[in-house]
DNA sequence: GTCTATACTCTGATAGAC
DNA sequence: GTCTATCAGAGTATAGAC
């Protein structure tokens, strides 16, 4: 993708990107539609297709704009912080991501469920690589006792999985709580204190 | 839906549910057609049309029959059991369910994600009391000193969200982990660990 | 750069023979 | 009950005027 020149143009594809964004990520990547998008970005059909070549190459962007934001709370976890302090930050942002991008989140949970036809490469590569990596911080403070022994891996599963919940079962989450609850919010304590009793050595 | 009499039209309409479980789970139900559908049945689109009246239809009829599925572990959970192995068992039945059933865990998950169109009703109705039913049940129990206080809501949450990422996530999960591991197997030890820690009072 | 008009394909559903 | 043929509508993408 060449990079727009004119303000115009990074105007123009921005609108897009972020109306796609909002339909992809409601609709799924068979189910939005080129109207929906364009009706959103406030554009006509055949103007989209100007900016990018194909539905296919606006989806394209899409998740690889995401996938850095996605990574960069875990790239951020330091072996030589405070390791229950490294952990809970982690996993903090990870909530916030789900609470301030919950569009993106549901992109991403769209596109896994589906096989991840899409992004296949960056997870074996690039997110299975980063993982490697935080697992060997995560088994040195085990073995340092300054956490609790378990399987590193799973350890960060359960972070993704108690997070990403929240983002992308909103609607249940929120037809179950019933009015009058901030789920973010309760769910921010509820999952400090699951932490600090799963971590303590 | 009248039940259908004969032999041939129970098997057909077996393979044809059969079939489109596959075929929704994987695709959703935008991406789904019926083509594919009626290609794995082993029969042809208007046969697949002789029998359920349309493609809403079979959709429907799963997000049904999958409802009873996913709800009855939490309705075993009884007041009068030992809380601990009551949450254990309820969470080890949900994990069970994901490695069997991962095609409907991954067709509810399509339908939640896309703010549950069809199965909202039974979602604020059936689900939504089911919850504040058993939520009683573990306030009771934490007000007894039998397990560890906490929103009993976020409880169950932690639970749902935990369990069904093995089954939705479960390319993600397999690619992450690598070859010569079995997922349900070491997620069954590591929320066992988690569980334990978390409720005990 | 943007629009109208349109080509072409896919897909859900129906008609009607057997 | 099942099939072939086909319709109608939606949807992606392109042509070409402005």
């Amino acid at each position: 993708m060449s990079r727009p020149k004119t303000r115009i143009q990074q105007k123009n594809s921005q609108a897009i990107l972020e109306a796609a964004l909002d339909v992809f990520s409601a609709q799924g990547f068979r189910g939005a539609t080129l109207d929906q998008i364009a009706e959103v970005a406030g554009l006509s059909k055949p103007n989209l297709l100007y900016y990018f070549p194909s539905k296919e190459a606006i989806h394209e962007t899409l998740l690889k704009r995401l996938l850095d934001t996605w990574l960069d709370p875990l790239r951020e976890m330091k072996a030589d912080g405070d390791p229950i302090a490294e952990i809970m930050t982690y996993m903090r942002k990870k909530l916030e991501l789900s609470q301030h991008y919950p569009r993106e989140s549901r992109l991403f949970a769209n596109e896994i469920l589906q096989g991840a036809p899409r992004i296949r490469f960056a997870i074996e590569g690039e997110l299975k690589d980063l993982v490697a990596e935080k697992s060997k911080i995560l088994v040195a403070w085990m073995e340092a006792g300054r956490i609790a022994r378990m399987d590193p891996v799973h350890l960060i599963f359960s972070i993704w999985a108690l997070t990403q919940h929240y983002a992308d079962f909103d609607m249940q989450v929120r037809a179950v709580l019933g009015e009058g609850h901030d789920p973010f919010a309760e769910a921010g304590g509820f999952l400090d204190m699951l932490y600090q009793k799963l971590l303590a050595p």
